[in-house]
DNA sequence: CGTATTTCTTAACTTACATTAAGAATTAGA
DNA sequence: TCTAATTCTTAATGTAAGTTAAGAAATACG
């Protein structure tokens, strides 16, 4: 299971054996059967999670009970909630698996020590966040300049394989529309 | 100039003067005049900027003409369009000034190099973007689940100085709705 | 295999926000 | 200081998307 994860950084910065060794004994792995939390919202997130097998998300619940989905997280993707983890507070997000599981679980505290221990590290985890943040400001001008219409074929276009893999809820939520309305573009989107 | 830079650097991680005297060389020095463009869609963008005095933004704007503005950068802000810098893409940005500004430039391959001979830096620039993902995260996040107005008090909340300094309509462009809204908003407010 | 649960669809009705337009207030800068 | 340009407000009208509800289809799982 670790391998998938020393592939992935290997990928991005090369790692000697001892690396590799000190990568392995700081990580846990951890199965997440479908519909399971990692983490709940109110608890202070220790860690991030590896995705190794499976596709895992994160999501708020609003007053009116609506779930949002902030971010799904298929295979060799690294989901957390790093608002909680920067800001250091209780966390206003879920985080559940889609399909039964298989992730690496690294707690803050021992990713700060291996960014001292072994800096390609830091470097590793900078330019994924930089990716990260690259896509979310992409997410928000799409918010702010398409309609659902555009902002559902632009998911289409961009996550071709989850649409085959997840409930259209949850692509309705991740959207920011209601299944309903969902159900309504794609029928018009058939019928011309 | 420089120093505040400097000190801003020196408030996430310590500085040698050996250290300072490289960043200097490297930084480059300019002034962006109100309504003048620092970067324009179309452009491959070279370079991140450090506000030290005056207020940025970035935008896009769409089919209609239309303006979205993804940030403001106040003074001791970074502003970029990372997605270009991050995909090696033409921008779909421009970044202007909204009052007479002056801003210290860093280029993508200087700060690649910096990484490289000041690690120290990789750490002070992977904690930035943590920071910008969290909050882009929590604007997805208010999007997904807020009304407009909600939105517009969770921005006066979070950005109380910039209510007086920029424009309505900034506003409005930032929180998604049109100026004519947010002036409704307003009214209603002030009647209640 | 069969029942319970979840998800998807359709349709009538409602609402939050957009559009258009025109005048008032503010600000820029010659 | 004066005029032009920009920004803000108000109000009538339009529409994209939400709400409610009820049945159909798909999926989970005992």
């Amino acid at each position: 299971m670790v391998e998938k994860l020393i592939r992935h950084i290997q990928g991005i910065v090369a790692l000697s054996s001892e690396e590799i060794d000190i990568i392995k004994s700081l990580v846990k792995e951890r199965e997440v059967p479908r519909k399971k939390f990692l983490h709940q919202a109110g608890e202070i997130p220790y860690y991030s999670a590896f995705v190794v097998e499976g596709c895992l998300r994160s999501y708020t619940v609003d007053r009116n009970g609506f779930e949002h989905i902030l971010q799904f997280a298929p295979e060799n993707w690294w989901i957390s909630d790093m608002y909680s983890v920067v800001k250091n507070q209780p966390s206003i997000l879920y985080i559940d698996a889609l399909i039964d599981s298989k992730v690496l679980l690294l707690s803050r505290s021992c990713q700060l020590s291996l960014f001292d221990s072994i800096p390609k590290l830091e470097r590793y985890f900078r330019i994924l966040t930089e990716n990260a943040l690259a896509s979310s400001n992409q997410r928000t001008i799409n918010y702010l300049s398409l309609s659902a219409k555009e902002r559902y074929e632009r998911f289409c276009e961009m996550y071709p394989s989850l649409i085959h893999t997840i409930p259209q809820k949850s692509v309705a939520s991740y959207i920011g529309i209601t299944p309903e309305f969902l159900s309504k573009l794609r029928a018009e989107r058939i019928k011309v």
